[in-house]
DNA sequence: GTGGTCTAGACCACC
DNA sequence: GTGGTCTAGACCACT
C-alpha cells in the first residue's frame, strides 16, 4: 500500500501523509474508507506507532480524515472538508503565481499547467 | 517594514527571506537596490546578526540578491535569476492545483486567482 | 584522514569541502555511504561543529551529498548532481587551459595530464 | 585601457589582476612593456592606489610582471615566468579533469574545449 | 562600516 | 544519537 523511501531526506511522518494525501486525491480512497489501525500500519512499515500517529494527526488537521474513537480513522467527506485549507492553498497558489510572474513565465504556461490538472480524471 | 512572529513553526531566517523576496516580487525594492546592512537589519529586528547572515544567503542562492563585501546586498537583474527555481515553483503549482481540484475548486476560481497576479502591473 | 592547514588563506569550511570532495571522487567514500556526525567530524578536528555543518551544507549545495536528518550525511547518486557545477567546472578548465598556453605548455602536455585523469579508474 | 565593473561581487584589486594579466595572455602587452604607474592608474581609475599595488603585487608573486624601483612594473619575459605557477595550473587542471570525469562528462568533450584554447591565436 | 568566517554553547525535531 | 536553528561575541579583508 506504502513505500517509504529511507533515502529521502523528509521526514518519514510527512513522507506517510503525502503518500495517504495522494491516495486520496487520486480517488484510490474513498469517502467513510477506514485507514489501518496505528499499530497495524506501524508494523506494517517496521516503523514507530508515534510516527503513523503523526502522519495521521497532520491528515486530519488538514480535515482530510476524521478519527471515531475506538474505531479508527476514516476518509471525510469531501463537502466537510476543511475548509480553511483551500484558503490556505488559494493563499500558496497566489504567492507562485506572484514569484513566476516576477521571474517572467507566461500566463499561457501556468494555464498549461492548469489544464492538465484538471484533465486528469 | 518586517514583522516576524516568534510563535511560526517555521525558522525565523526563512520568515525573513520569505518577506524580503515579496518586497522584491512586488517590485518595492527594484534592480541593484540596497538591502539593509546585515547588523543594522539585525538590530531593527531585534535578532542576532547570523540569522539575517543566513536569510541574505539564501535569497542569493535562489538568485535574488547578491553580496557585494564591504558594500552591501544588492537587487539582483531578474534575468540572472536561477533557472532551476521556476522548474520547482512549476512543480509547487502542479501538486496545489490537484489538491484544490479534488476539493470541488472549479477550474474558473483558479483562473481568476491567476488573472489578478497578472494584472497586478 | 582530513589535514587542515590553519595558515591557509582559504577558509576552514572550504578546505574540508575539498578534501571531502576528493574522497568522493576518488572513488574512497562510494554512494550511499554515511560521512561521520557534525560532532563527531568537529571533535577529530577540533574545530567548531558550526564550521563543519557549514562545510557539509556547501557540498549538499553542490549536489555531492544529501543530508538526513537523525540519520546523518550521505554520498548522493552522481546521476542527481547539480548540472550547473559542470558548466562551471568547463569555464575553469578554459581558463587555466589559455593560461598554460601563453606560459608556453604544449598542447601534448595538457593531453597527457587529461590521459591521466581518464586512466585512474 | 581598463574598465572596472563596480557591481561585480569581488574585490577591485583582483578585478584588475584578472583584466591586466588577460591583456597580457592576449598578447596586448607584450615583454618590456612598461606599466602604468601605481599612481596614475589609480587616478586614471579613480579608486585607492594601495587597491592598485595590490593587484600588480599579485601580478608580480605569479609572475607576470617584474618591479624595477624608481622605474616601474615591466612585463616579464614568458621564459623566465614563475615555474611554480605552470605547475600550480597542472594541479588545477587535474583536479578539475578528476571532477568532469566523476560527473560522467566525456573525455573528447574535455579535449574539444582544449582545443578550441590552442587555436585561438 | 560592510560582508565573511569562526567559536562556544544552547535548544529543538526526529528516530 | 542525528541534523537544524539561534545567540553572543570575536576577528579579518575590503572600500
Amino acid at each position: 500500500m506504502i513505500v517509504l523511501n529511507p533515502t529521502d531526506s523528509r521526514p518519514l511522518y510527512e513522507q506517510i501523509t503525502e503518500k495517504l494525501k495522494e491516495l486520496i486525491i487520486g480517488g484510490f480512497l474513498r469517502e467513510e474508507d477506514k485507514f489501518p489501525s496505528v499499530r497495524e500500519l506501524a508494523q506494517s512499515l517496521a516503523i514507530n506507532p508515534n510516527t503513523i500517529q503523526k502522519a495521521y494527526k497532520q491528515l486530519e488537521g488538514e480535515g482530510y480524515i476524521i478519527a471515531r474513537p475506538a474505531k479508527g480513522y476514516f476518509v471525510k467527506s469531501v463537502e466537510k472538508a476543511n475548509p480553511e485549507r483551500i484558503e490556505q492553498l488559494k493563499g500558496q497558489l497566489s504567492d507562485i503565481c506572484d514569484e513566476l510572474h516576477y521571474l517572467g513565465v507566461h500566463k499561457q504556461e501556468i494555464t498549461r499547467i492548469i489544464d492538465s490538472c484538471y484533465q486528469k480524471k
